[in-house]
DNA sequence: GACTATTTATAAG
DNA sequence: TGTTATAAATAGT
């Protein structure tokens, strides 16, 4: 698939890798959404560059894909992932919670209304909260709503040539303006070191892609 | 890639889909193999097939990729709740700047993918609401979340027809069945590993994959 | 990043 | 399932 075969051993090129990388996983991710379109097939990818940053793909999202996953182990006790669920169902929970209850930002205090809520929060909330989650992405998948004038944005957002707008989300918190500017630009050249997770949760609209991180 | 075009729309004909998924199935893990063999990237991939059967594809294995992306951000600092939060504003933030972003995509000729309750949020009301996620990752810092029981609807999971079930974790999935199919070929195979049940080595013959099971 | 020469993936049959 | 004509992905530039 180019001027020449290639043999399929880790590149040694550090250039060439990074390029691979980023071309492959560009492909990767849009054989997913083309899967997912076609077939209407749930599915979620995560994959680490070599610069150790993470991508994720999922239809309709990631986390829901994987939550999945995991409670078909939990089932019986047996999952190796059992345990480990918390991790991405808190992460949910609140995301969620932040989506759907945003607006009820309590007044003039500037405080958001889950903020006491979220630190009691138990467990059973979770699942609660799972169920809510399942319905509000069930809802996502049928509706269809004409969107009106652009907000005002804060910050300049852009997609790159294919498209596609990228997300780039680094742990560290100071980082975060800087991947907000980041994000407006590229994907995955960024130097950032420790660990990002890029997602790309996707709907399919003729020839046009849609992509959201999640 | 093929007789010619086809549409990026869910196809109609059963026949059509199922062959359409098991091809592609194949083609996007016969991608992530390579991906992994020449950027030796680990990567892990879920699907589901029309008939709601799960595939999965993972480097070097689907759970150890998995779990670290669970335990993401839990092991550096003490709180796993810590962690927890990064995850979450990461997810809420970007999900829903990425909200936005699709709806600025879509226009008017598109459609919205979202749920309407978000309609009201701003992008204004995102910026305080991470400082908010910010504030309260600082609160919940000292603060441990009870893990406790899960209760959910697995997907179905059955056997396929077409390979060898595979036994994981308790359950009768065929989830690893590609990955005893597909595998990287890189020079650092070594690191490869398998999960406890199946096991599988593999060598790369110029243009011939070959794989066994022991 | 953009541009081909080629190799690959795959829609039809 | 295997084959073939084409559409796509991508290695090298």
């Amino acid at each position: 698939m180019g001027r020449r075969r290639i043999e399929m051993k880790k590149i040694g090129i550090q250039k060439n890798l990074r390029v691979t990388f980023s071309k492959r996983r560009k492909g990767l991710f849009g054989k997913a959404g083309e899967l997912a379109a076609l077939c209407g097939s749930q599915i979620a990818i995560l994959v680490q560059s070599p610069s150790n940053k993470i991508f994720a793909f999922g239809n309709p999202s990631f986390e829901s894909v994987i939550r999945k996953y995991e409670s078909a182990g939990t089932c019986n006790n047996s999952s190796p992932l059992e345990g480990d669920l918390t991790e991405v169902k808190k992460a949910g929970y609140f995301e969620a919670v932040a989506r759907l209850e945003g607006q009820k930002r309590m007044g003039d205090s500037g405080k958001f209304w889950w903020d006491e809520e979220i630190e009691g929060m138990k467990l059973h909330e979770l699942e609660e909260y799972v169920e809510e989650l399942e319905k509000l992405r069930e809802r996502l998948k049928i509706k269809e709503m004409e969107v009106g004038k652009e907000s005002q944005r804060p910050w300049p957002l852009e997609s790159d040539s294919t498209g596609v707008p990228y997300q780039n989300m680094g742990l560290d918190l100071d980082v975060f303006q800087d991947q907000i500017d980041y994000f407006m630009k590229t994907s995955e050249e960024s130097d950032v070191q420790e660990e990002e997770i890029v997602r790309h949760d996707w709907h399919f609209d003729d020839d046009l892609w849609g992509w959201s991180t999640s």
